[in-house]
RNA sequence: GGAGAGCUGGCAGAGUGGUCGAUUGCGGCAGUCUUGAAAACUGUUGACUGUUACAGGUCCGGGGGUUCGAAUCCCUCGCUCUCCGCCA
């Protein structure tokens, strides 16, 4: 969440970037200020009477230990006077307290200056696109009908099983699902990222730390006999790793990656969209979580981007980087970059990864701080990003590569595939 | 799932109703000594809030209660360990 200092150093500087975000309750800020001048208020005049109650509870104390029961029991009577006063003060201050952290949770991350303005995906900007889009040939079809053809994936199953957005992986579909997933890992840790494999569910904590709760609840499955929430990225559990803690600056920058399914309920979702792989409720991906100096943080920002490109060029897919706009960013993040791959046999582009700075956002509601040179302790900086989303890469990678001989793969993936191609 | 024992500062570990936000050791930091290092010695070392700065306030797993006063007593939830049950 954003720091209420923030807020009251520049309200309008504030309001300003929450418009172009797309955010329209900006007397939310003033609200804000007023709360904490409320909180401060309150809470100052709580502490007197504490004082006083904490200085007199000392003197009973030295009192009794005299022996002189009378002079005790005279002060007793000042704080039972005293303690009345209190108790409307604290439920005052409890009150003000989460009136500002209900607030507070309601409004987003500000967006970096170079976040262009708009409000919808057609507003967002080209950064670069590279690789090149194959020309099919006469009988090429969509991968849903491929994955069926070649028996890689059968949807039909997994309605059967669980239910729509559930595809079950057969034979080589589920081998290429477990390649692609063993060199994500490998090309992550080969730069340097540490490999986690976290839990799949996680605790309402955690949940709200990176930002899914309170906001995003209908979005993720929640197992309610325990209280735990199926993960809807492995950024939750994993960027969770660093929760209230305060790091030395040398151990910085933490670099992360980690397989895990996904689980997502897509509320509302319909149509063309959620067709074969483009949309389901349960899919693979390798994520990678830094956690940095905030000096640092958009250089590792380019960084990530660097790796993300390199590792789609190894893949031999056609794409291109989007910087999102104000309105088409999501809710904790303060820039976005998307990558999208070309889908040669449905003539359209699909986000395969989305990364992101999302400066102290996350980590002022995770607490996760280092303590500088200097022996202050200050926030820092978390940013993720895909390093891939698994079902689209492999919607391109049939569609685009596909011959009257067969599938070809990218030569990356022939050693860990066992193959060079599907037929 | 059942029974029992625990949860204290980066770590270990005292403290069982009152000058305790907490003894001590280790670790960290600074210094003395040394050509330098080690050892030894000395000092220092939690977080949050708040103030121009002090002061003050809060935090001993989370939440609630008893009391003038709670790390200490009670309730509750979570977690850890031991034993039993079940089990890949």
């Amino acid at each position: 969440m954003l720091q209420v200092s923030v807020l009251r150093a520049n309200p309008a500087m504030v309001k300003e970037k929450l418009a172009k975000k797309n955010f329209s309750n900006l007397a939310m800020v003033d609200t804000i200020v007023q709360l904490d001048d409320e909180r401060k208020r309150v809470q100052a005049a709580f502490d007197d009477t504490q004082a006083k109650v904490n200085a007199a509870s000392k003197e009973i104390g030295m009192m009794m230990g005299k022996g002189d029961k009378a002079g005790a029991e005279l002060i007793k009577t000042n704080v039972a006077e005293w303690k009345q006063t209190l108790e409307p003060l604290k439920e005052q201050m409890a009150a003000v307290e989460k009136d500002l952290a209900e607030a507070l949770v309601q409004l987003p991350n500000l967006p970096a200056d170079e976040v262009p303005v708009g409000k919808t995906p057609e507003e967002n900007e080209i950064v670069r696109t590279g690789g090149t889009i194959p020309t099919l040939y006469a009988n090429a079809v969509p991968h849903w009908d491929l994955t069926t053809k070649y028996n890689l994936i059968n949807f039909e199953l997994g309605n059967k099983i669980t239910g729509s957005g559930f595809p079950v992986y057969i034979g080589k579909g589920a081998k290429l699902q477990r390649s692609l997933i063993q060199y994500f890992l490998d090309f992550n840790t080969a730069a340097g990222y540490t490999e986690y494999l976290p839990p799949f569910m996680v605790n309402a904590a955690s949940a709200y730390a990176t930002g899914q709760l309170p906001d995003k609840e209908g979005q993720m499955y929640h197992a309610t006999e325990d209280d735990f929430y199926l993960i809807p990225t492995a950024e939750v559990p994993v960027t969770n790793v660093y929760r209230d803690t305060i790091l030395k600056e040398d151990e910085l920058p933490i670099k992360m990656t980690a397989y895990s399914p996904c689980f997502r309920r897509e509320a509302g979702s319909y149509g063309k969209d959620v067709r074969g792989l483009n949309r389901l409720h349960q899919f693979e991906k390798v994520e990678i979580i830094q956690i940095v100096h905030p000096d640092k943080s958009y250089d590792i920002l380019q960084e990530m981007i660097l790796h993300v490109e390199r590792l789609l060029q190894s893949l031999e897919l056609p794409y291109r980087i989007l910087r999102l706009c104000g309105g088409d960013m999501g809710f904790t993040s303060a820039i976005t970059y998307d990558f999208e791959v070309y889908s040669a046999a449905q003539q359209r582009w699909l986000e395969v990864s989305s990364v992101s700075n999302f400066e102290n956002y996350q980590t002022n509601r995770m607490k996760c701080r280092f303590k500088g040179a200097d022996g202050k302790t200050q926030l820092a900086h978390s940013l993720n990003g895909s390093s891939l989303a698994l079902p689209r890469i492999v919607a391109c990678l049939l569609e685009n590569n596909q011959t009257e001989a067969g599938i070809q793969l990218p030569k990356v993936l022939h050693t860990y595939f066992g193959a060079a191609k599907i037929d």
